[in-house]
DNA sequence: AGGATCGCTTACCATATGGTAAGGCGCTGT
DNA sequence: ACAGCGCCTTACCATATGGTAAGCGATCCT
């Protein structure tokens, strides 16, 4: 428990006081995604170490060994819950490649999808990162497995965007889109706390985004800055998807979906998008 | 502990064995600045909660209550882990200031400053980034306090700059500083793991710095897309601290002192501390 | 029906952890 | 010399934590 909370304090009645209430064994959804969704937004605000059996059996009001019976151990739950975003990942993967083929609208498509990704969970954005620096060696592990191809397919695009003379020749595909991928995830996952370094007035989420997807843009597309005013041509963003209307690939996994708000700006309020509670 | 260590293991003779050899009572340098130094490390690898007051002990070679004995709790430790952090930040700000004045070079000069802040010492930089995850309270008066004033100004800089056709009129200067501070902490604080998702050959850490420069810089600068190949005006980015081996030549502004421990010992991935253009 | 089973509870346990108490050792000032 | 003190040690403690054992009521299956 990295947060302010004293040791010394009783925890409160805790125990024996799950279902008190007429509902019935399990008259509620299955337990075990309960138990996944909620121990993601524990160990996303408190970390693994965190965040005790107790606080998830808390957080889904039943006992603490009840948390055990359906997972060996909390090991196992950090694994499910890190299989979930992953399963959600690859669920949605597809759809990104799909949209990458070139052009300009297409990387406002493959931008704003991965934006979206994590955007719209910022639990989820926090335990990946979390997961980078607890768990190095496995989250290397997963890059190399998960993400290292798709790096590799989104820079090929750009390296032929590059041969026609689209994008700078200096750049760096590989390196730009893992770093345009970790700007995404910080700013997803840290907004709320680093916008205080904003001045008053200028704190919402949509100005933020709209530069973070300024500067990734630019950064392909320099001759952008040719009409500096006419920001006309701007495709307001990640409406590249907004378009894709047809064909609403399914969204599996995690009921935490809910990407329909795909404008950043109407976004902004995670809340909405986060998980209850 | 987060990382895979068996609660079983005996966890070595441990106790006992400090300064078993001849070394005098304190014949070292001071206990606290090390446990400081240790407790950055530990902190930094394994998050507060992760890092047990034996494994701050062992560290530096003493027994736990030694380490009680200098500061009155663990919570005290990390206290004095950020504020010694926040010193040393405190005292290299004037000297980005300084160097913010307008122009290119100028950019230069501020990025690789902040730059060379954060990736000079990994573990400084991911304490800095889990504190922003596991207490964003503290996180966020930091910011307001320490950090808010700075963006303004640079955001300022720039501001003037774009009434002068410098830099983009989209741009937006605020939240640039901000993503660009983000994305350089992330960047520093997990290259190494992230660089995983890099193609086999291309994982220097040198490449990845110098696009992320790039991207920084074309965001501010888009018109030097126009000689897309003579990178040839690029300034080479500020040196690093790299061969600050002994007497530390006084930097070339503003009284900050060098602080003395911040030449940790090989400090993991530092090699090229500023991107070799 | 009636037993197996599921889902959960209460009761416990071993260990680890943050922290305390008290004492020893060597250095310093007198 | 020796009292005092800083620094650190061994011994201990209360609590919290991950995990186990065993039981219990509702539901399912035959």
């Amino acid at each position: 428990m990295s947060e302010a909370r004293k040791p010394t304090e009783p925890r409160a009645p805790r125990q024996a006081r799950a279902r008190a209430a007429g509902e019935g064994p399990r008259a509620d959804i299955a337990m075990r995604p309960r138990i996944v969704r909620e121990a993601t937004r524990l160990f996303s605000e408190r970390g693994f170490d965190g965040t005790t059996l107790q606080d998830i059996a808390e957080a889904v009001a039943v006992t603490k060994p009840a948390v055990l019976h359906h997972f060996p151990s909390k090991e196992h739950v950090q694994q499910a819950v890190l299989e979930e975003i992953l399963a959600h990942w690859e669920s949605t993967l597809p759809r990104l490649l799909l949209s990458a083929t070139a052009g300009e609208s297409r990387f406002d498509a493959v931008i704003g999808a991965v934006y979206r990704f994590f955007a719209e969970d910022p639990f989820r954005t926090r335990v990946v990162l979390r997961h980078a620096l607890d768990r190095p060696k496995e989250a290397r592990a997963l890059l190399r497995d998960k993400v290292r191809l798709w790096v590799g397919a989104v820079a090929s695009y750009i390296r032929s965007g590059q041969d026609k003379g689209l994008h700078p020749k200096d750049a760096d595909p590989e390196a730009y889109v893992l770093l345009v991928l970790e700007l995404i995830i910080v700013a997803a996952a840290s907004f709320e706390t680093m916008k205080e370094a904003l001045p008053e007035g200028a704190r919402s989420r949509a100005t933020f985004d709209r530069e973070l997807f300024r500067i990734a843009r630019v950064a392909l597309f320099p001759e952008d800055r040719a009409r500096p005013e006419s920001a006309a041509k701007k495709p307001a963003l990640p409406r590249a998807t907004q378009k894709r209307t047809k064909n609403p690939a399914p969204r599996p996994s995690s009921g935490a979906g809910e990407r329909k708000g795909s404008n950043p700006k109407s976004r902004q309020g995670i809340k909405s998008v986060a998980p209850p509670r």
